[in-house]
DNA sequence: CAGATTCATGTAAGCGCTTCCATCCCGGCA
DNA sequence: TGCCGGGATGGAAGCGCTTACATGAATCTG
């Protein structure tokens, strides 16, 4: 690897008219001496260390992108990035970090102390949290003091430090819902594991819907999934028996809408005939499941870019206008959902 | 952050002592210099600076990831990534990372030369390549003198630089069509984009497993699927009317499998009682769809994690014994493939 | 034409860390 | 007693780059 010094050495000059040619200061540079040094760095492959660059400018240009594992979110092996869904941000944010000239640094795991150490230790200029529950976004920033956007993240706390890029789980939730109720079904179902914060704004979404209609909520139609994999067979035949009662369930992701449809079919329900599903996200499989799964439809590429965007705004010192980015949704209509009467 | 020269003053002694202390070396340092380094280190949560401390010793502990995006692998929006196979797989290699004490960056890019320019400004330790075809994996190596680890790569030259951790992709593929053959099947199809190095080696094992069973093999027994998004529409459609002369198909990956499969119900034919389907990777769906597929398993994650430990093995001098590591596979059997006759 | 201004280039410090080498002290040995 | 060796510590260079500042030449101003 070639260096500065050894350019500057070899052309006859110092390694300031070197760097500032490099960095693009023109006018500090006569235009034929500019050109000399670009057509050499070609000629010889230059490849700034950047190392050496970061030490001396104190930045990184790294961003770093942290994941929660949460990997009982899946219904055996496989982490969190195998839902589709994830995969798919990750595409987005991956994309939009590399356009923007930065670089991306990928961690999963659900150890936050790890996570700020390795962050620390590269100092990173920025931080994409994804999948953190109640205040880990708000304990990361208390020790790490850069800019910082979340993805679907609720804190109790009020997030004065870090931006959200989400959407209106409740109203969206709610729409979908109301979209199970008049196509006439009373007796449905929610669907979640509980633990992910959206699913309680999609909760509350559900209960407003419920009671815009008239019906009465009660703890039974609350369906939860067991994280624990060993647990899980056992959880899985209660559940479907529990839905034996049910004319539709809402499902927070289209993850749990696969399992569950594949589970009750397997024990001889039909989907929609006997139960109506309806799913979230919109993932690259609920088009090709049978039947077709109806569900909302997010932009998951999209909502990846926003963070980035967002983010390394933050990072050029532009706060956005709201600590909420809310993408929009739409209720993406297929087969997995009858009208019934 | 606190450096490493604060903290000597602060403790009255050299950076080298404190720097010595860091690394371990007990045989420089008396016992209470240790001790005292030790705790003034964690009372004020020293975190070395990375870009320091590379400069110095000319490393940098990052393994570069690198998949070729080739996103017309799937139908319609997403990324390589949006494959679950591909997607766990990335979680094996990352953990495997983490583990061994490396950082990972990751690039989804089709533009070698941007990745090659991308990789040699961190002067990354290593690099795993994923999805490299042809002989992208040598050019790659030409220029980047690096340990270097591929998976799934077959290249028409040999690999001298690179080590390739792999399947026995001709042997599993000739098993599964096998298990086609045995179950009465004579009219089977070949699924593939034709573009994926391995699904080369898939076909050769797929027209062994014909010629050994005496099947002729002709032209049209393959079915390519079209990778424009444009085009997809009209190649399905052509593809499925050609299937109805086919009581089977294998498809080169899970992904393939599930098009079909939706793509054939769609249009009347059910699975596997008018045509059985055969998958390969056994992603996360392939359980949950229905039928539930039958399919050639492989362990996605182990695959990563193998990469890594070669990888790391050889960025410390460990070259493997042969530079091409095969995994093994199992026919995973299912729903979706019928006996006939 | 003297002094101010601009332009082009160079000098050198410093980013935080590692590491080679020197120094100093003390006990052991002949 | 003088010398040696090893244990503990420190000095300082250097990794490759950026950048504040200095320098000197050329141009401009009235």
């Amino acid at each position: 690897m070639i260096t500065i010094k050894e350019i500057a050495a070899r052309l006859g000059m110092s390694t300031t008219t070197v760097s500032n040619v490099i960095h693009g200061k023109t006018r500090e540079v006569s235009a034929e001496t500019i050109e000399r040094v670009q057509k050499f760095l070609e000629e010889v492959e230059y490849v700034p260390n950047i190392n050496a660059r970061n030490l001396a400018q104190g930045q990184s240009k790294i961003i770093g992108v942290v994941l929660k594992s949460l990997d009982f979110r899946l219904w055996h092996s496989g982490n969190i990035l195998s839902d589709p869904f994830v995969s798919e941000m990750i595409g987005g944010i991956e994309s939009a970090i590399r356009e923007a000239g930065y670089y991306m640094m990928l961690y999963i795991s659900d150890d936050i102390a790890e996570i700020i150490q390795r962050i620390s230790i590269w100092n990173v200029d920025g931080l994409i949290l994804f999948c953190m529950m109640d205040d880990d976004g708000n304990r990361v920033a208390a020790k790490y003091h850069k800019p910082m956007v979340c993805i679907d993240t609720y804190s109790s706390e009020k997030n004065d430090n870090f931006v959200n890029v989400g959407l209106d789980d409740e109203k969206s939730t709610c729409e979908a819902v109301h979209y199970l109720i008049d196509n006439g079904h009373r007796k449905i179902g929610f669907v979640s594991d509980n633990r992910v914060g959206v699913d309680r704004a999609r909760f509350w979404g559900f209960r407003k819907a419920l009671a815009e209609a008239g019906i009465e909520y009660s703890d039974r139609d609350f369906f939860l999934l067991e994280p624990a994999e060993e647990a899980h067979g056992r959880n899985i035949e209660k559940l479907c028996r529990r839905a034996r009662d049910y004319t539709a369930l809402f499902c927070c992701s289209d993850i749990y809408a696969t399992i569950m449809m594949s589970a009750l079919k397997e024990r001889g329900l039909r989907v929609p005939e006997d139960i109506s599903i309806i799913g979230f996200d919109d993932n690259l499989f609920s088009r090709v499941c049978t039947p077709r799964l109806t569900t909302v439809h997010q932009d998951a590429d999209l909502k990846g870019r926003v963070a980035v965007q967002t983010l390394i705004g933050m990072i050029g010192g532009i706060e956005p206008e709201s600590k909420e980015i809310k993408l929009d949704t739409r209720l993406e209509i297929r087969d997995s959902v009858r009208r019934i009467q």
